[in-house]
DNA sequence: ACAGTTGTGTACCGATCGGTACGGAACAGG
DNA sequence: CCTGTTCCGTACCGATCGGTACACAACTGT
């Protein structure tokens, strides 16, 4: 990925990065077995040849377009994080969930819940290589909401744990819903509702 | 599906119900286009022959399976709806949904969100039929909710189509955190979290 | 100019995909 | 018994699957 590498050979008449955003986005819509060489490669607008010569083979296409959609399309999550107390934390994720579930232009939903739900047994390494990313998500969550207790904008008494697993869960239903044709508008005001259930900083 | 009508020729060899059963499970599991006819006929214990003549082809079999799903294992949805208030209604539908997405002996989550969430573009009725399903269920839940609002026990400042979108939203984010691991008790102190967003009736 | 290296395109591989042809097995009615 | 009907099992179909062999093109270094 280095491009200060002086390079010898024939070169690449592709942009590796654009091509795996073509990936990302027919995985996204078709998920991990929907997705056929021949569907991907023609989006990515390369051979299948100059695919494998440049990511592996499928499920290491797979592998990098998770990486490249955790560290580019996801940055927003660890960005709440970073809100002062955990209430603002819970809702600047959601509501920017909100929106990355929505963005025009984009598919509707979650690239790791419509790509890597499910798979045959003999991929079973791609679900299981979301499902972790996706448990990385809700520790990161989670340490900050032990955080807000003992910074005091959380009570003993608001389990950290079960606010953790609330959030991500209602992060992961906006990405279901989303599929399903709700716009914008209305998952923003689901955000709303939702985040009545996270308890105000105290006074 | 009539077992009275008098039988010509040879008789069947396997129980339609139970090869459908066998067959959700493994939509279930694998998503649509990761189960295979030989993953499939293999868990019915048919084979490809008996299948097609039983169930028309892949297609006609999934959606029969969902049909199965919806009126089987979805009843606790419908009768959620029986209960006296908006805030019942919710409460015993969320908490049935996290039973029904952490059953024990049956694979997690909820089949309609894992096997037809996305499907490859010429199964794309596949995914549609899902869809439409969904939204049925938050009709249904819409429809309770603006009654709540008739019935006063429900504020007609808080939003039914807001409300009822938010339940349904809750309830596919259990069935995705189901599968990445969560227990029922986690689920349903989840669950408990949630309720916290929607209103208690009017004293 | 030439060798060495790397990417591209075509054409193909065996395996598996969903789906079926066909012959025999198991029943009901006569 | 025989005929008609339906189901079962084997063996197979063309198409597509993920993946690759190989010849050639395009570059760098000498």
């Amino acid at each position: 990925m280095e491009t200060s590498k002086r390079h010898v050979g024939r070169p690449r008449a592709f942009d590796a990065d654009v091509a795996l955003d073509r990936a990302i986005e027919v995985f996204w819509n078709q998920g991990y077995e929907g997705a056929s060489l021949t569907d991907l490669t023609a989006a990515m607008g390369i051979t299948r040849t100059s695919m494998y010569a440049a990511f592996g083979n499928k499920a290491d296409l797979y592998a990098l377009a998770l990486d490249r959609y955790l560290h580019r399309d996801l940055t927003y999550a660890y960005d709440a994080l970073a809100a002062p107390t955990a209430h603002a934390v819970a809702s600047r994720y959601l509501h920017a969930c909100a929106d990355a579930v929505t963005t025009p232009g984009r598919p509707p939903g979650c690239f790791t819940v419509q790509s890597g739900l499910v798979s045959a047994p003999e991929n079973s390494d791609i679900s299981a290589a979301v499902a972790r990313a996706r448990r990385a998500g809700e520790e990161a969550l989670l340490t900050r909401f032990r955080r807000a207790v003992t910074d005091g904008d959380l009570s003993a008494s608001d389990n950290p744990d079960d606010l953790a697993r609330y959030v991500m869960t209602v992060g992961e239903g906006l990405a279901v819903h989303a599929v399903a044709g709700a716009s914008r508008a209305d998952l923003q005001r689901v955000v709303d509702v939702a985040m009545k259930a996270v308890p105000l900083p105290r006074a």
